[in-house]
DNA sequence: ATGTTTATGAAAATCACTTTCAATGTTCTT
DNA sequence: AAGAACATTGAAAGTGATTTTCATAAACAT
């Protein structure tokens, strides 16, 4: 898993004609070691412990960069900050997000995909990706 | 149904004590004279052009009291800026967006609706919103 | 080893709001 | 109608998240 994704990411590098650098690799183990829904300023506070030297700016790019190299995502919660999650090969799901503690659970449910996917069709739109997020109480918040 | 609006806002103005000022007053009929979902800049733009002395403060702030009062509703899409929408009494829709000129369709799917409380039920999660967005190609677009 | 090009960190800039504050407007009390 | 009491306003400053700038440092092809 970590191999494919470390994969992925050298190849997009070398497909660009990017450069491979200890920041880049440093950053990858913490995402690939990390929650699966982390705000840059988590991943930059968990880098930043073990390697004081790394910029803020390097994890926002860096983040963008995984990305581009199709091994991360980025999902917008209510909470105004930009989290990144973890891209699967052929894997789509969607969130529930606990509005009391910030839990995120995710799901997938065929059904309601193909319910999207007529909708898109019946109004004549070419569906590219939709988002969809259920807020509440968890069942540890109520 | 503006006479509705504009009666929700005074009931609202009246029962927290607040003021009915002019701005108030030209920013309503702005709104519901306006497109279903309007960012901030847009009604600006549009109440700046005849009544140039309305400072963007203000139309802020005033859409926060529409939203208070329970006459429009905030939404945001994937381009980081906040809309505003007109709420009717008891009626709830999604959103299909198109990426490319952003046209906004809204429909109503109440067996997706049905199936998301039933996803949110078996996570143990107490439902208090949700969002769901389609994107794609609107039809003059693909 | 050198040269070319990309990446980095720190700081400044940007973007979409939000807050501050002195001036002004609205409503209440007389 | 006048004054007091309070809410609202516009302009400008402040925020918080993110992005850009730019001089310096690393990569990597030759
Ligand atoms: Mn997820
Ligand atoms: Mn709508
Ligand atoms: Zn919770
Ligand atoms: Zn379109």
């Amino acid at each position: 898993m970590k191999r494919v994704k470390k994969k992925l990411l050298s190849d997009f590098i070398a497909r660009k004609g990017l450069k491979s650098t200890r920041q880049r690799d440093t950053i990858l183990d913490f995402f690939l070691a990390s929650d699966r829904h982390m705000s840059i300023e988590e991943l930059y506070l968990k880098v930043r412990a073990k390697h004081p030297n790394i910029g803020y700016a390097t994890v926002y790019r860096t983040l963008k960069l995984f990305v581009e190299a199709g091994l991360a995502r980025e999902i917008q919660f209510a909470d105004g900050q930009t989290r990144y999650e973890h891209v699967n090969e052929g894997e789509h799901h969607d969130h529930l997000v606990c509005t009391h503690c910030g839990t995120i659970v995710e799901f997938e449910n065929p059904v309601i995909e193909k319910l999207q996917d007529e909708v898109a069709k019946s109004h004549g739109f070419l569906i590219e990706t939709h988002k969809m997020e259920i807020y509440g109480l968890c069942p540890k918040c109520h």
